[in-house]
RNA sequence: GCCCCUGUGGCGGAAUUGGUAGACGCGCCUGACUCAAAAUCAGGUGGAUCACAUCCGUGCUGGUUCGAGUCCGGCCAGGGGCACCA
C-alpha cells in the first residue's frame, strides 16, 4: 500500500485553495460574519513554534467555523516597525526597509507552508507607507479630539536604546527591551490620553465573557482603581494649600506628618533655597526604582521648613521630602497616619514623631492598646476621632469625606494608577508624528494634503541617537499655518500605536484617503475570536480597546470593544541541553540513551540535560518549524501542537510527540485509502436508505460516527483541541478495529462509507491537506475547504443502554448494563441480584438504594 | 506584602461539572511478520501482596455527603501578575 507523500500533496492543494480562492473574503451583510485573527508577527527572520502553534489554532476555527457557514475573516500581516531593524542596519550595514522586506518574504513562505486558510490578498505591514500614512491621519483626528497631546513630564528613558520608554514597557526599574536601568528624564514628549477612559475600560471588564478572567484581572489591577478622598492642608504661615490623596480619610485624627515626593514641585521650590533639601532629593533620584533596591531601601525623608495645618483640628504637622512616596501617584504627596500604615509607622520612628492610634481592633480596651512595630490594619472601630468615635471603618470613611466637603477641606474622589500613554520614541525605523514646530505658532499638526510624512531612506546608524534629528534636511520644512520655516517633529511612534488597530484596518487594507471603511469596519468588527500569548494581556491588548473608543470618538468606528472573544495560548518548551563544559547545545547535538542520560552526537561526551524552558535563542533550545515541515510535513506539525497539552497551557515540544503524530497520519491514510481500494465502487455517497436501515454492527458504527461528530464539534466550540484530537483517535481506532464480514451487507457498507466521509471531515481543520487528499479520493469532484461540517443526529449520539456502576456502601462492586432511562425500581432490583452486590452487604439488611438514572446505583447498609 | 492560577501513573494529560479515576497519546513490556532491523499489526501497562481475590491510590490535613479529583476550612509546594499605590 502507498504511503502519505507530503511532499507532494501539500503543495498541491495549497495551490489548488490559492487559484479557487477558497479564502479570500467579502464582506457580504446577507451572510454572519467570523473574524478570527492571530496576534500578527513581528518580522525577526523566521517562524517559530510559537508562531506555528498560534496559528494552527487560529486556523483550525477558521476552518471550522468557514464548514459551518460563516463569512470568515482571516487575515495576516506584520507588524514591521521597530528597533531590531534598526540593530540590524548598525551591525550589518542593511537598510532597516530591506531587513524588514527580506525577513517578511521568507516568513511569508514559511507561514504559506503551513497551509494555512489566510486571505493574502489583505496582506498589510506597518512599515509601508499606505498603512502608516493612515495611522498619521488617526493621530491627527485623535489630536483634533483632544486625545493626543505634548507635555514636558519625568519620563523614562533608557540609556541604551536611547529612547524614552511607556510605564507598560518599564518593568522592575528595566527598559523591557534592553534590560537596562532606566532613568528618570523631564523630557517634552507626546502622550495619548488613555487615562481620559480608566473608567470605561474598567467597567467594561466584567462584560467581556469571551475575555481570560486573568486577562481581565491584571488589567484591573493595572488600570488600580482608588476610591477615597483628596485633602486640602494649609500650609502654615501662607496662603499655599497642599492637596493629597488617602483612601483612608477614617484616620485622619491620626495624622502626625506631612510627606512630599522628592519630585514634587514643592520640593523642588524647597530645594532652591535650602541646600540640605536639595542634596536629599539628588540622593534619592540617585537611588533605582528596581525591586531589590526598594527592598533594601529604608524609609528616610528630609524635614523641611514648613508646617501642614491639619484640616479638622488645626495642629501643626511637619513636613518632610520622603523617598517613598511617588510623584506618579495621587498628588505625589501624603499624609502619615502612623498607627495604621506600616511605611508611616517605621518613618514615624525613625524621625520620632507622634504615632496616634485611632482604629480599636474589636475585642482591645482602648485605655490600653498601642501599636509597637507593626501597624494595624485590620477591623474595627474609630476612636481618639472627636465625631468619628464609635464608628465603623466603612461609615468613617463617608462621615470624612463628607466633613472634609462641608468645610471646603477636600472631597471624597476616585483615582487610577493608570498614567497616559507616552508614544513618543527617539527612533528612525517608525511612523513619524505629523506635526510641526513652529517658531511663530507653536506646535501644528502637519495639514492633511501634506500626508503621509514619509521616513527618508537616506539615514546613517553609525552614532548613536535618532537618525531622524541629525538628518541634513528632512526635518526642515515650513510652517503649515504660518508658511515661515519650521521644524518637522523627529520623533516616531511606539510600536505599540501601529498594532492598536490593524484589526481594523484588515477590514480595507487598501483603502487611500481613509484609515478605515466604516461599512466595512461596521460589518467585520468585532473580532470575533483573537488569539496569541498571554505576555500581552496588558500593553497591546490594553492600548487596542482605548484606540477602538477613540476611533469612535474620532466617527472611524461604532463600537468600543475590539475583541469580542480572546484566547491565550500557552509557551513551546523545550529541554535545554549543556555540554560539559558548560555551552549551551543544540537539540540536533544531542544524542538521547535509551537511560534517560544524553551524549553528544559528534564527540560522544556527555550532556546534561536541563529545565523544559521556553525556547529561546540564547539557550539553543530551538527546533526550526521549516525543519519539521520539511521532515514530516505541515499536517503533522500543526496535528501535534494540537494534540496532548491544553492549548492555554504550556506544551513541551518532544521529537517522540511529533512522530506520534506523524505515525497517525500514516494510519489514517491507510485505514482510509485501503477501504478505499476495496470498495472502488463505494466512491460516492452514502446510500441513505440502507443508512437509515442500519442495524447491528452497522448501526453500532454509526453510533460511533455520530458520537465523534458530536463530541469534536463540541471540543472545537469549547477550544478543548486535545481533546478532540483524542476523540478522533478514538474514533480512528473503532474504524481500525470493524470487521469486514460484520459489515458487507447494504447497511453495513453505508455505513462504512459514512465513517470514511467523516473522518476525513473531522480531520479536515486540522490537517487539511491529508483532509483534502482523502476527500478527493473518496470520489469528491469538490474541495473539502468549501464543504459542510457534518451535523451529529441526536439520535444516535445517545446509546440505548447505558454502563452502570452499583457501589455498596459508596465502593464500587459491580457494573451492569440496563436499559437506557430504565426505571428506579428496575434498576434497584436488578442491582440488589447482582451476586458481587449481595456477597458484599454480608446479609446485612439494606438501608436504603440511591438510584442516579444512567450512572450509578449506590446500596446503603 | 497583596491578588490570581495549578498540584491526578514513568511523562503530556482525560474524567459527562458531586456519580465506574487514569480516556487518548508518549514511553515501556510481550507476541506476530522479518535472515535481521525499521515500519506495521495483536496484546499488556497506577501501586501493593507470586496469581485469584482483596486492599491502597488524585500535594498534605480535617469536614460536608449515600457518594469527593471535583464542594468547604486549614496547611504545603510550584507558577504567574502587581508592588514604597498612600
Amino acid at each position: 500500500m502507498s504511503r502519505y507523500n507530503f511532499q507532494e500533496t501539500e503543495p498541491k492543494w495549497q495551490a489548488a485553495w490559492s487559484e479557487h480562492r477558497c479564502f479570500a473574503s467579502e464582506a457580504d451583510p446577507a451572510r454572519p460574519k467570523y473574524y478570527v485573527l492571530e496576534m500578527f508577527p513581528y518580522p525577526s527572520g523566521r517562524i517559530h513554534m510559537g508562531h506555528v502553534r498560534n496559528y494552527t489554532m487560529g486556523d483550525l476555527i477558521a476552518r471550522y467555523k468557514r464548514a459551518r457557514g460563516f463569512n470568515v475573516l482571516h487575515p495576516m500581516g506584520w507588524d514591521a516597525f521597530g528597533l531590531p531593524a534598526e540593530n540590524a542596519a548598525r551591525d550589518q550595514k542593511i537598510h532597516p526597509a530591506s531587513w524588514t522586506y527580506d525577513n517578511i518574504v521568507v516568513m511569508r513562505a514559511e507561514l504559506q507552508r503551513m497551509g494555512l486558510s489566510l486571505d493574502w490578498e489583505r496582506e498589510l505591514a506597518t512599515c509601508h507607507p499606505g498603512y502608516y500614512a493612515q495611522q498619521q491621519r488617526l493621530f491627527l483626528d485623535f489630536h483634533k479630539a483632544g486625545l493626543a497631546y505634548r507635555k514636558e513630564a519625568f519620563v523614562n528613558w533608557d540609556p541604551v536604546d536611547h529612547t524614552v520608554l511607556a510605564n507598560e514597557q518599564v518593568i522592575d526599574g528595566r527598559g523591557w527591551r534592553s534590560g537596562a536601568l532606566v532613568e528618570k528624564r523631564k523630557l517634552s514628549q507626546w502622550f495619548l490620553k488613555i487615562t481620559a477612559y480608566a473608567d470605561d475600560l474598567l467597567a467594561a471588564l466584567p462584560k467581556m465573557e469571551r475575555w481570560p478572567d486573568k486577562v481581565r484581572l491584571m488589567q484591573e489591577n493595572w488600570i488600580g482603581k482608588s476610591t477615597g478622598a483628596y485633602v486640602h492642608f494649609r500650609i502654615d504661615g501662607s496662603n499655599d494649600k497642599q492637596t493629597i490623596f488617602t483612601t483612608r480619610p477614617d484616620t485622619l485624627y491620626g495624622a502626625s506628618f506631612m510627606a512630599l515626593s522628592p519630585d514634587h514641585p514643592l520640593s523642588d521650590k524647597a530645594a532652591k533655597s535650602d541646600p540640605g533639601a536639595a542634596a536629599f532629593i539628588a540622593e534619592c533620584r540617585a537611588a533605582g526604582t528596581s525591586e531589590a533596591v526598594i527592598e533594601a531601601q529604608e524609609k528616610r525623608g528630609y524635614r523641611l521648613k514648613l508646617d501642614a495645618l491639619h484640616p479638622f483640628t488645626g495642629k501643626k504637622l511637619p513636613v518632610f521630602i520622603a523617598n517613598f512616596v511617588l510623584m506618579e501617584y495621587g498628588t505625589g504627596a501624603i499624609f502619615g497616619s502612623a498607627g495604621h500604615d506600616q511605611r508611616d509607622l517605621d518613618f514615624a520612628r525613625k524621625y520620632g514623631l507622634e504615632v496616634i492610634p485611632v482604629v480599636l481592633p474589636p475585642g482591645e480596651d482602648p485605655a490600653t492598646f498601642k501599636v509597637d512595630d507593626v501597624a494595624y490594619t485590620g477591623d474595627g472601630t474609630i476612636f481618639n476621632s472627636d465625631f468619628l468615635n464609635g464608628l465603623p471603618i466603612e461609615e468613617a470613611i463617608r462621615k470624612a469625606g463628607e466633613k472634609l466637603q462641608e468645610i471646603g477641606a477636600g472631597e471624597a474622589t476616585t483615582i487610577y494608577r493608570l498614567r497616559d500613554w507616552l508614544v513618543s520614541r527617539q527612533r528612525y525605523w517608525g511612523c513619524p508624528i505629523p506635526m510641526v514646530h513652529c517658531g511663530d505658532c507653536g506646535i501644528v499638526p502637519v495639514a492633511a494634503k501634506d500626508l503621509p510624512v514619509l521616513l527618508p531612506d537616506d539615514v546613517t546608524f553609525d552614532k548613536p541617537g535618532n537618525p531622524l534629528d541629525r538628518h541634513p534636511t528632512w526635518k526642515h520644512t515650513t510652517c503649515p499655518d504660518c508658511g515661515k520655516p519650521a521644524q518637522r517633529e523627529t520623533d516616531t511612534f511606539d510600536t505599540f500605536v501601529d498594532s492598536s488597530w490593524y484589526f481594523a484596518r484588515f477590514c480595507s487594507p487598501r483603502l487611500e484617503d481613509e484609515p478605515v471603511d466604516r461599512a466595512a469596519v461596521d460589518y467585520w468588527l468585532p473580532v470575533d475570536q483573537y488569539i496569541g500569548g498571554v505576555e500581552h494581556a496588558i500593553l497591546h491588548l490594553l492600548y487596542s480597546r482605548f484606540f477602538m473608543r477613540a476611533m469612535h470618538l474620532t466617527h472611524h468606528a461604532d463600537l468600543d470593544e475590539p475583541f469580542a472573544g480572546l484566547f491565550t495560548q500557552g509557551m513551546v518548551l523545550h529541554e535545554s541541553y549543556k555540554d560539559d563544559a558548560g555551552k549551551w547545545l543544540y537539540p540536533e547535538e544531542v544524542d538521547k540513551q535509551p537511560d534517560g542520560t544524553a551524549l553528544h552526537m559528534d564527540t560522544r561526551r556527555p550532556i546534561e540535560i536541563g529545565r523544559k524552558e521556553v525556547m529561546s535563542k540564547s539557550k539553543k533550545n530551538v527546533v526550526p518549524p521549516a525543519r519539521i515541515i520539511e521532515t514530516y510535513g505541515a499536517d503533522t506539525a500543526r496535528w501535534f501542537v494540537l494534540s496532548d497539552s491544553p492549548p492555554e497551557r504550556d506544551m513541551e515540544w518532544t521529537e517522540a510527540g511529533v512522530e506520534g503524530a506523524w505515525r497517525f497520519t500514516q494510519r489514517l491514510w491507510r485505514i482510509v485509502t485501503g477501504w478505499i481500494a476495496d470498495h472502488p465502487s463505494l466512491c460516492k455517497p452514502a446510500d441513505r436508505a440502507a443508512l437509515a436501515a442500519a442495524d447491528g454492527a452497522a448501526l453500532v458504527l454509526r453510533r460511533a460516527t455520530h458520537k465523534a461528530v458530536a463530541g469534536v464539534t463540541d471540543d472545537i466550540e469549547k477550544f478543548r483541541f486535545n481533546r478532540a484530537v483524542a476523540r478522533i483517535y478514538e474514533y480512528a481506532n473503532a474504524l481500525a478495529e470493524v470487521k469486514e464480514r460484520d459489515l458487507a451487507d447494504a447497511g453495513g457498507l453505508a455505513a462504512r462509507r459514512e465513517a470514511m466521509e467523516t473522518v476525513t471531515l473531522l480531520i479536515g481543520p486540522a490537517m487539511p491537506h491529508l483532509a483534502e487528499e482523502l476527500w478527493q479520493r473518496l470520489g469528491h469532484g469538490t474541495l473539502l475547504a468549501e464543504t459542510a461540517w457534518p451535523l451529529a443526529d441526536s439520535k444516535l449520539v445517545i446509546d440505548e443502554t447505558a454502563t452502570v456502576a452499583v457501589q455498596v456502601n459508596g465502593k464500587l462492586r459491580a457494573t451492569i448494563t440496563l436499559p437506557r432511562d430504565v426505571d428506579k425500581a428496575e434498576a434497584e432490583r436488578v442491582a440488589v441480584a447482582e451476586p458481587a452486590v449481595v456477597k458484599a452487604l454480608e446479609g446485612k439488611p439494606v438501608k436504603k438504594v440511591i438510584v442516579v438514572p444512567n450512572r450509578v446505583i449506590n446500596v446503603v447498609a
